[in-house]
DNA sequence: GCCACCTGACTGACTAGTCAATCGATCGTT
DNA sequence: AACGATCGATTGACTAGTCAGTCAGGTGGC
């Protein structure tokens, strides 16, 4: 029902897709409010009956997909599976996540994740929450004698996240599409880089 | 010599030290050419006479240091240490290139490294170059038996790569500067979390 | 007097955000 | 069923301000 007859459609949710376009191929910064409105097919204005600037519109994007991840990366946590599993339900989510929607990803890792000056600022705080999450996860296997406790949970947080991110990067330079069978191969060798070294 | 008496200042040098300071604090895209003659204590149009755009003096900070650390690469890659003593020298050239100037480091990978769409993509190749060679590190290792072959070598390449790059970005963000004994535990760190799992 | 270095007011182009007006769905009233 | 009141959704021209880059003109060393 929402609002209004069969064919209605829920604008707030078309101008959200369209700057996910519009971020991804020309960046938040040089696009204008404008194109976004454009990619929309809506008005100028309604841009700002929906959201009150043109940032709000970028938290939007990055605080529902992050939401996700975190509940995510607390599920795996949260499972009775081994450390390694729980990493690669972790990773296995996040490249999931590049391959349901390549472009939202472009501009969270893009404009947010890495933009140390603006939105990274802003939500550094949910940003580390997920590195710690992880490190929880390391410090209990190290506890429970599954991992080594040479390296410090933190910084095999690090590692592991910093992977992960660095391999997406790769991909949104990519001038041809990932395969798929690449993707697959990613999560594993993800997991298998960062594990044998932390594990016994 | 350069150009006049021995109180002379290198003006043009004046002004890439003093946009180091102004893109590390405010960000290249908030940052005004205006800020970065005033912080040089020189005239706004001076900064034209030395540099045809404000991107120009983005692309000069960041291929001066970066050619250092293609060197840097290139002749660890060149000595006759081991793999991971090879992997150790590229470490410690980044941590102690953030130790010795981590304005300029915040400036290169929060501005270029990071920033797909801008400058990310006009040096994409020489960014590319440093993973190439740490590959090629990492791959004629394990033609000699060194390191075993599970990893594909470019893979093993951007694990390292990125966790330094998490490594410092995580120090950029942080409130309170680095304390020294840190640095150097994070050098160890890097090479231990990454070798274990290289390693036969 | 020449030239390289230097100055800073100015311009032209651009854009985030505002706002007054219109549209159209819904509903109480007659 | 016809009417019109109400109100959120929608429109796009407009404002107010920003800032990169230009230029016409100093200044001082040789």
């Amino acid at each position: 029902m929402a609002s209004s007859g069969a064919a209605s459609v829920d604008k707030r949710r078309v101008i959200l897709d369209a700057a996910v376009r519009v971020f991804a191929r020309q960046g938040f910064h040089t696009c204008r409010v404008a194109d976004i409105a454009d990619a929309a097919g809506v008005a100028y204005g309604l841009v700002y009956h929906y959201f009150s600037s043109k940032d709000e519109i970028l938290d939007t994007l990055f605080l529902e997909r992050w939401d996700l991840m975190l509940s995510a990366i607390a599920e795996a946590d949260a499972s009775s599976r081994s450390p390694r599993a729980k990493l690669g339900a972790i990773a296995a989510f996040i490249v999931d996540s590049y391959r349901h929607d390549p472009e939202l990803m472009k501009v969270i890792i893009v404009e947010v994740t890495r933009a140390a000056n603006t939105f990274g600022l802003t939500h550094l705080g949910k940003i580390r929450e997920a590195y710690a999450q992880i490190a929880g996860i390391v410090a209990r296997a190290q506890r429970e004698g599954e991992f080594r406790s040479e390296i410090a949970p933190e910084f095999a947080a690090l590692a592991f996240y910093g992977l992960i991110e660095q391999v997406l990067t790769g991909w949104i330079f990519d001038s041809e599409p990932v395969a798929e069978a690449e993707l697959e191969r990613a999560k594993a060798l993800i997991v298998e880089t960062i594990c044998r070294g932390l594990e016994g």
